[in-house]
DNA sequence: TCTAATCTTGACTTAAAAGTAAGGTATCGC
DNA sequence: GCGATACCTTACTTTTAAGTCAAGATTAGA
């Protein structure tokens, strides 16, 4: 239940992209790479998900680069998390795919419904949560934070 | 941000403890690999990791097994997530650790904050769920879930 | 049209997580 | 006490995710 890190690195880079949008730039791999100290095949193999997924668009060739392809407004954690992990988040557990009688006590263990509600509990909170709220400053973020989800804002800048 | 293979086996064997807990039972290795369908190496490693943490009691030899160190009520997703996953999340970014000078446009991107900040939305979350709320039908934990996070119940019993 | 800059894509390598194996230690029942 | 049962612990193997490499394709500008 943790963030990954091509999730946190993919959301890093969107951020890049967000804060150059406002000053009407574009950014190529190798400014994204520096910026969030990563290589550059790895920034190219993220911004080729999330333009598959329909985040940034890319422009080629001299002058090219990557730019959000919505307004940072309207682009929500969920999506951004969701497209970043890759396939959708799914029981674990092969009992239940024949190979074994599990959950003998009552014939069903009632957990396969938790966990996709587990994962649409944290997606309800990130689709709370857009690209642009992200972009103050980190007194901003943590007063976002705390007045969508009563969440005291503490004194863990790293 | 999904549910791991090992934080999920944990918290179904947990639930397979809290069955037997209300027999008077307790359950064995070999009982908890054949009810959910893992290997008895890996129910040890897990038993192992939840005992460690004091979520689960042990005894030994003839007569032995696991059981619940305390009642289902009292014991929380949350800890029971957090103990399962291992180290504490924290940001994979290493810009910050002097490897470079990241986030030249601002001298600090401020998403530092912001995933410590997520993944407190989700404890929040899961700490408001108990093992003995997720011990009756599956109908009764879409009721649970919704009545905690207002999410409404939906048929994706797999 | 030629060249340099830049994205695109699939294959490959490396690192981390998951799962397995085996020998050790404690307990119970006889 | 002795043997059977069952947990405890470390080290190893397998699998999966993360990250890299390199060749190809596209565009802008000289």
């Amino acid at each position: 239940m943790k963030i990954s890190a091509q999730e946190e690195y993919g959301l890093r880079c969107l951020l890049q992209l967000a804060r150059a949008e406002g000053m009407g730039e574009s950014l190529t791999l190798s400014q994204l790479s520096r910026l969030e100290g990563i290589s550059t095949a790895n920034a190219g193999k993220l911004m080729w998900i999330l333009s598959k997924a329909g985040l940034v668009q890319s422009t080629r060739g001299t002058k090219g680069g990557y730019s959000l392809a919505r307004p940072a407004s309207e682009i929500r954690l969920n999506r951004v998390i969701r497209v970043l992990e890759g396939e959708p988040a799914e029981s674990h557990c092969k009992s239940y795919a024949g190979v074994l009688d599990a959950c003998v006590h009552t014939g069903d263990c009632g957990i396969r419904p938790v966990i996709v509600e587990l994962h649409q509990i944290v997606d309800n909170a990130l689709a709370d949560i857009t690209l642009s709220q992200l972009l103050g400053t980190e007194a901003n973020v943590d007063a976002a934070l705390h007045q969508i989800q009563g969440i005291r804002p503490k004194d863990n800048r790293v």
